[in-house]
DNA sequence: ATTATTAAAGATAATTTTGTCCTTAATTTT
DNA sequence: AAAATTAAGGACAAAATTATCTTTAATAAT
């Protein structure tokens, strides 16, 4: 559904949602491993998730930094990370890739593809990124990096 | 969501399907001009589309010759289309991009995503490709290539 | 048979995405 | 102040996707 882009930045966010606090925080390192992507391409998403158009994520420099997460930040919907990426059309565009999927110009699939679409946009604009990194759906602790 | 690739291939078929019988073939061409998409590339699609694997579209050889879809195929449902293109993945896998995405391991998004996936694979595996390619909700003229 | 038309097939190119590496800047610890 | 640790940033490389071009094969019309 996503690019490998999307899914690592949604993942990371997940994990320091999880894992990190102001007093606590998380290298790139633990992070790449912890969601199982490659750790310089991991650190070129976190810099996209923490930039000043972003702010989805903090960062600090230095011995004892890394990455966290606000009280604030945690606070909003994932759908901001979708976002963040560039992808947020991935769920708002026609499924047959025509240009503005909307109900005066409807494709053969709209009718049946918009009310799940409405469903899709709920899933990422309702759910914070602490409700979903702390769900009770899914505690394993090795949660991220299962064995492909 | 999908792929150009996938995306053009369901546009063709959806164009093959409203456009051509067995009796009035239509070119690559016109296919390319009408859903909007480069001549050549959509020629490599229709090629996938057509072979012994796929069967999806029928296409002859020499003058008077093109590309149709038999009765047989058209009540295939559209799912054949996306399975074609390798792309079922994108609505049965997990949105974080984790393998196995199922009750047994789910990922913190799971149980949200779980009957979006269901109602997606619907759209899918229920709509025949000719229901939606004579659906009633859209059948404008210059419906595949609406000015991007 | 020859010519014209159309898809099939293969080679190549451009672009985008994904992944790696190396240097710099910031910050803490010693 | 110096050394160590960590993220930031930029350059580069590999792989995948998208797009184009050229030649070949099939078929029909002349
Ligand atoms: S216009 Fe195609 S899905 Fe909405
Ligand atoms: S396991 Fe992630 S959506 Fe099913």
């Amino acid at each position: 559904m996503f690019s490998k882009s999307t899914e690592y930045a949604l993942r990371a966010t997940i994990y320091i949602a999880r894992q990190s606090s102001i007093h606590k925080k998380v290298s790139i390192q633990e992070i790449a491993e912890g969601i199982g992507a490659p750790k310089h391409f991991t650190a070129k998403i976190l810099q996209q998730l923490s930039n000043k158009n972003a702010q989805i994520v903090s960062s600090i420099s230095g011995p004892s930094g890394g990455f966290y997460i606000t009280e604030e930040a945690s606070k909003k919907p994932i759908y901001i990370v979708v976002e963040a990426m560039g992808e947020n059309t991935v769920i708002e565009s026609c499924v047959l890739g025509l240009p503005n999927c909307n109900d005066a110009t409807p494709c053969s699939m709209h009718k049946s593809y918009k009310g799940i679409k409405k469903e899709l946009l709920g899933m990422f604009k309702n759910r914070t990124i602490n409700e979903v990194a702390n769900s009770k759906d899914c505690l394993t602790p090795v949660y991220f990096n299962r064995n492909k």
